[in-house]
DNA sequence: CTGAAAGCGCTAACAG
DNA sequence: CTGTTAGCGCTTTCAG
């Protein structure tokens, strides 16, 4: 006897659960198979047949359950993604070209946030396998051992995004994080600057602006210079922390740079209005470089001098890796996108 | 006959495929439902009894599925979530309030992004319905009449956020935006402005900026101003339209205006942006006000006037009466979250 | 082109 | 406290 109202009569179960596909399937006065086949447009079914199944099924106001078809053998159309953070906007826009790339295909992604710990992070992996996913996107904070075994006995296709420097199990999609840094060094030198300074934000949390930083270290001591004063400020970057930031800097510097290289755009915006507020002008007095490119710095009086992180082509090329690999492509494990130097008014 | 690979013997597929609870439980000498009971907490399990079971789970390294676990009848953990957007911070930082209450109780978004068109949004709802999700929170773009009927037939909780203006079906979440513009309005003649002209985005797309402009219009005309020019310019809002956009106004109004209400904050920074390279002078040449309350609003060099829209708030809120809800619980069907006024230098 | 049988991995109900 | 039985709604395999 089920379980539910000693009922064993779909007639009866209509009023009080969804329809099932074996309702449609006497509606339709076929087989169940026969008209799982037609609502999923597989196998040879006969097109009459098949117009019957699918007006039973609007009738009937048909909602299938995947869940159901999942367990059954059907592959999943959930995608698990992880993310360090939604409070940048950068993760936003990656989620959407994620989210834009899958959803035309039919999946949808299952969310997880790990703030950057990575506690949280092995526990959202966990969570998110238990609904098993068909492949997962994830921007790691600091991968545990747990979290890699989990990851390489999950056995599902696997992108890692947002850089390429670290080791990936499986596949990649990001751009250079010391590469980016280094560039902006070489810039900035070519412009003529010599004496530089690093404003960023609380750096425990956010390895891949270390990378930057590291990376800025290592382009400027290509070019035979050293950097100068670097402070990092606790907490996530803003506007206002760019703002206090740079006045803090600047008042400690015990030689004043000529140049700053920011943690993001954020920092680096809220550096050009304390610029505007305390009357520096730049890049004459002060030059100015942030780094993700987002229309706020592009929108300054005087344009902002970053690097395009191509945030939603990362996303949007992380979902096609892996719609490609559960089709049974090949695509590649690691892909270096490119970032783009623009050169503003600022630097 | 078990339909992979002809095997039925489970310690074959432990090579092939994940360790089911079968498995666990014999690892542990006891039957499925105790094994079951004991991972789960639920029902009475002898302590000895438990710990074994969690060892062999461990050992095996065992990620329980959900998918049957629901499909049997265990209540599913995840929440289907339709946002119109992700290219806003606003939509972002909801999620980020949705997830983080959601994820306290092991509960995982499903995300759908409906871009403002009806019917994405529809066939979204449907789509995350197959997954038989606990509940649904969305921020309805305009909603057809299959949605209205998806979200009648769904039977389970939905809170729709954002606003509390239109009608709901089940609970709603969000501030007035009516109220809100009103508010402004109100404010803005208090500081003696009489003469208003209002600058906004896509507004065939945005209904809820269009209800900021109706309640600024009525607010004005309650204390005897009639609103002047009202420029709507396509597109999603930016800061670089919001810049354009007021240079276009100033140029093209007939009488100009003392104050200008902004459909958002990055419309109005970027109005901010055109009067200072525009050299005219915030407030007394021009008085500017926006909507959302960012922080980049508030790290301007004169603090933007706006409205705080409380969106994480609204997320979590959102969250809390869902889960309020699924817990047996009664939470109020409109919640009417408040809006704040912050008063900066800029109007 | 259609169908019957079996089973995915788990939990609710009912017995011991 | 533990186990047996049945079944969630669907898709696979194999047989017409």
């Amino acid at each position: 006897m089920p379980h539910f109202h000693g009922m064993d009569d779909d007639r009866q179960d209509t009023q009080t659960r969804r329809p099932t596909l074996s309702q449609v399937a006497r509606a339709a006065g076929v087989s169940e198979i026969t008209a799982s086949r037609a609502l999923r447009r597989d196998g040879p079914v006969a097109r009459d047949t098949r117009d019957r199944v699918e007006r039973a099924a609007i009738a009937l106001n048909y909602v299938p359950n995947r869940l159901a078809g999942t367990l059954a053998g059907a592959a999943s159309r959930q995608v698990g993604v992880i993310l360090p953070s939604l409070s940048n906007i950068v993760f936003a826009d990656v989620l959407k070209g994620l989210e834009d790339r899958l959803e035309g295909d039919g999946y949808h992604p299952i969310l997880g946030i790990s703030n950057y710990d990575p506690l949280r992070e092995e526990r959202l992996l966990r969570d998110l396998l238990s609904w098993r996913p068909a492949g997962l996107v994830i921007a790691p904070a600091r991968k545990t051992e747990v979290t890699r075994g989990l990851l390489a006995a999950a056995d599902l296709p696997v992108v890692e995004i947002m850089d390429v420097d670290a080791e990936s199990a499986d596949m990649a999609v990001g751009i250079s994080h010391h590469g980016a840094g280094r560039a902006m060094a070489h810039y900035l030198a070519g412009r003529g600057y010599r004496r530089f300074a690093y404003l960023g934000h609380g750096i425990e949390t956010d390895f891949r602006a270390t990378q930057r930083l590291e990376g800025f270290r290592d382009g400027l001591r290509e070019v035979g210079v050293t950097l100068g004063d670097v402070l990092c400020l606790p907490g996530p970057s803003t506007v206002p922390l760019g703002r206090e930031g740079l006045a803090r800097l600047l008042a400690e510097a015990e030689t004043p740079p000529e140049a700053v290289f920011f943690s993001n755009d954020d920092m680096a915006v809220g550096g050009a209005f304390h610029c505007q507020a305390a009357g520096i002008a730049v890049p004459d007095d002060l030059a100015l470089a942030g780094f993700n490119g987002l229309s706020i710095g592009q929108a300054l009086p005087k344009p902002l001098t970053t690097i395009a992180s191509q945030r939603e082509h990362i996303g949007f090329v992380a979902a096609t890796h892996l719609l490609d690999r559960l089709a049974g492509g090949n695509p590649p494990r690691v892909t270096n996108v490119d970032f783009r130097l623009i050169p503003g008014a600022t630097a």
